[in-house]
DNA sequence: GCCAACGTTGGC
DNA sequence: GCCAACGTTGGC
């Protein structure tokens, strides 16, 4: 089991969304970047992640598990474009903000610090857990189902 | 709204 | 294969 952490603006596709989409999920669509797509081809179903919104909110605010493994993007022709698709598993009750991922030293390593552009990037079991616990969410839920 | 950081494109 | 120009992301 791996984690990770998938960006979205709400204001184009928001968690709210996400989780109208209900346990069939939704395609993960719309990333062209090599670095996000490849870390899509290593998921596997099952996998956990955070659903996090960036520039309006700029927090944790869900967990997601990938329910279909890298398939092409149905939004592009290019086959080169490739995506999973993800389910809304649960809320995330106190949001996690940016800010307070920045204000834990035991977060200092997460891409989501280092490389803000990244919109689909891996997160460690530790990192994954400790965001956890500070949004108020029993890990073991979170992290197993 | 600005701009820094980053990724991609295309001319050479 | 280099690098300047350009476009996009996302924090501020």
């Amino acid at each position: 089991m791996r984690y990770w952490l998938y960006k979205s603006e709400p204001i184009t596709w928001s968690w709210e969304q996400q989780k109208d989409k209900g346990e069939a999920g939704e395609e993960w669509t719309g990333v062209r970047n090599y670095q996000a797509r490849n870390f899509m081809r290593e998921m596997a179903i099952g996998d956990r992640g955070f659903f996090y919104h960036s520039n309006d909110g700029k927090a944790v605010v869900g967990i997601v598990e990938v329910v279909k493994a890298a398939h092409p993007d149905s939004s592009t022709d290019d086959p080169k474009w490739e995506c999973v698709d993800i389910k809304a598993v649960m809320d995330v009750p106190t949001p996690v903000t940016l800010d307070q991922v920045k204000a834990e030293p035991k977060l200092s390593e997460m891409v989501l610090v280092n490389n803000s552009r990244l919109s689909v990037q891996p997160v460690k079991e530790d990192e994954f857990r400790l965001i956890c616990e500070m949004g108020g969410l029993d890990p073991k839920a979170a992290m197993k189902g």
